[in-house]
DNA sequence: CGGGTTTGACCAGCGC
DNA sequence: GCGCTGGTCAAACCCG
């Protein structure tokens, strides 16, 4: 589903990025739940590969997802208008109107690098500035997985346990945005909660890093879950 | 008292 | 160089 000129300028990257949205019917709290599981299909850079991402979702969860065709960076600040409220976030809900994602795995950890997408929307990130990783705080970026839910609660239940370390008021934005980490030790998974500006009822989800371990609770369901989860993180 | 949250300060990157 | 911004830190605070 990528456009075929991004995936001829970065056979080179390990790292993979793409969109796969929810069905309508499929709609919010606990998305990431520990009570069934579904393989989302993941379209990688090269064309051969195709990636298999897991996630744990509900029963009522329809498989037959869509694949939707990557026009963004979600790392880029610039480019959160046009994710969250441009013509590509328009066309997404009108086929999926309640639930959206995108993931990224990067199979390559000491290598940072971005992408440049290819599409018609000047949307596309310089590959020059792409380049220009800061090397600041955090000195490998980790792989990110970013998904939009509607619900009522801003902190869905993922299995794992979480301490909020952080909150900020992003620019043009009503909501803030809040930092949370993995408590486990030696885990330094994180994830950014935000809403979405233009639809409030809707939570931005962004989760970094791997987990190291499975989720902190649903017994009956860790077995299972952990090897799906490795899978992921 | 321990663990989690809040919140202002701080830091580094980026654009101008 | 400076100001803006996002991300993080850490002290203070809250709560069970």
């Amino acid at each position: 589903m990528f456009s075929q000129s991004l995936l001829e300028d970065h056979q080179d990257m390990s790292s993979q990025l793409g969109f796969f949205s929810f069905p309508p019917n499929y709609n919010n709290v606990g998305m990431i739940s520990t009570t069934t599981t579904a393989t989302l299909p993941f379209i990688g850079y090269n064309q051969n590969t195709l990636k298999t991402l897991t996630m744990n979702i509900p029963p009522s969860f329809d498989h037959s997802l869509n694949i939707q065709e990557s026009t963004h960076d979600p790392r880029r600040k610039e480019d959160l208008s046009p994710i969250f409220g441009g013509p590509h976030l328009h066309s997404l809900q009108k086929s999926t109107p309640n639930t959206w994602a995108w993931g990224e795995v990067n199979e390559s950890s000491n290598i940072i690098k971005r992408r440049e997408f290819d599409h018609d929307h000047n949307l596309g990130v310089s590959s020059i500035k792409m380049k220009k990783i800061k090397s600041s705080r955090r000195k490998v970026r980790e792989p990110r997985f970013c998904f939009k839910t509607m619900s009522d609660v801003d902190v869905l239940d993922d299995g794992y346990k979480w301490r909020k370390y952080g909150q900020k008021v992003v620019k043009n934005t009503q909501h803030p945005r809040s930092y949370y980490r993995c408590t486990q030790d030696n885990c330094r998974v994180k994830k950014r909660v935000e809403r979405l500006a233009e639809d409030p009822r809707m939570v931005i989800t962004t989760y970094e890093g791997r987990h190291v371990h499975s989720p902190s609770h649903d017994e009956e369901d860790s077995q299972a879950s952990s090897q799906l989860n490795n899978l992921l993180w």
